[in-house]
DNA sequence: ACCTGAACACCGTTCAAGT
DNA sequence: ACCTGAACACCGTTCAAGT
């Protein structure tokens, strides 16, 4: 075993990586996550044989984008707990990540089955995201300010939910309605947990 | 003028027409409504040119499904006010929509886009679809059971959006997340219209 | 008036051949 | 170890030719 194990990749891998990830980055951007694969590496200036050795799958170019493109919403989340009362905080969360997920059309579908498949790609993202998604929910219903029958997945859904809205309607009219599925979710007039 | 405008279709049109759109809503059902035109097609037993001749594109096809096959959604929503509270009236037409535009996946998103674009072959089945939402929530609102800055809009697209959610969750937990949603529309602990 | 199916453009995915 | 691009299968859409 003297240097197996994780490597360094040759440097001319590194770089057609790196800008299969730059163009996978625009282009999920422009037309949404199932823009032509084709197309990314057209813009990459890598042969699609090259994109496929590095990410098998789009579910793979995703989860790539995510982790090693989009650290900040993950540190956002980091950063939350302590700032304004409980139910703020949640609410900036669904906020930060369903504005996240529509700014590519199609990610909220994503991250819904890489909640429950293990096997997705996704998988690893949508752990980190909902441990933080649960750090908030919990405390939010320890304070009172949100129903005990809500789970870490009822918030993950509708965080979800709200992405695939904004991708639908106007800003103004997308606000309103995560406003109202927040409501939704806040504890009664009855005083019910 | 002597028997033209609306002529009587050839009886081998009428029948690959009929053809067609069975295949459609079987296709539709089973795999969304992205599913192969080709493959319909070919399931219909008609060349691909005749089904492009009856139905100019996608839009076209679900609109007539909506139209010839799904009677029964649009009867349900004209016999649902008067019957229980005004609130379980909308509640009840809300599910029955989310239903049906789950049961064929991408529905919601054309009727997303139907309701907005006077130009989408799904415009006028949205249309008839809001103007039954739209009597419905006024009559919830009217009875104080709903909140004052709720639109017809609103309530589309969250009915849409709980079809989405139908799509991406086991019936149980959308059935959750719909009352959680609704939960948001009605009038809240400080009396709020 | 309607139907047929070839034709064109495009894409996802694999893999033998190269360096 | 990685890259290339041809090859295959499939699809959306159009349209000239048929009946």
């Amino acid at each position: 075993m003297s240097g197996t194990g994780t490597r360094r990749p040759r440097a001319d891998a590194r770089r057609n990586r790196e800008r299969v990830l730059a163009a996978a980055d625009q282009a999920f951007r422009e037309q949404g996550t199932g823009a032509s694969l084709e197309g990314i590496a057209r813009q990459a200036g890598v042969a699609i044989g090259t994109l496929y050795g590095h990410f098998p799958n789009r579910g793979a170019l995703s989860a790539a984008l995510l982790r090693e493109r989009h650290v900040a919403l993950f540190e956002f989340g980091d950063e939350l707990p302590g700032h304004g009362t409980a139910l703020a905080a949640l609410t900036a969360w669904m906020g930060a990540v369903s504005g996240h997920a529509a700014a590519y059309r199609g990610l909220a579908t994503l991250l819904m089955q890489g909640f429950t498949d293990e096997a997705s790609e996704l998988h690893d993202a949508c752990a980190r995201m909902t441990a933080t998604t649960e750090r908030l929910l919990s405390a939010a219903r320890e304070a009172g300010a949100v129903r005990d029958d809500v789970s870490t997945a009822d918030v993950h859904a509708l965080t979800n939910a709200a992405a695939w809205l904004r991708e639908q309607v106007p800003p103004e009219q997308a606000d309103h309605l995560t406003a109202l599925l927040v409501r939704g979710l806040r504890t009664g007039d009855d005083g019910t947990r």
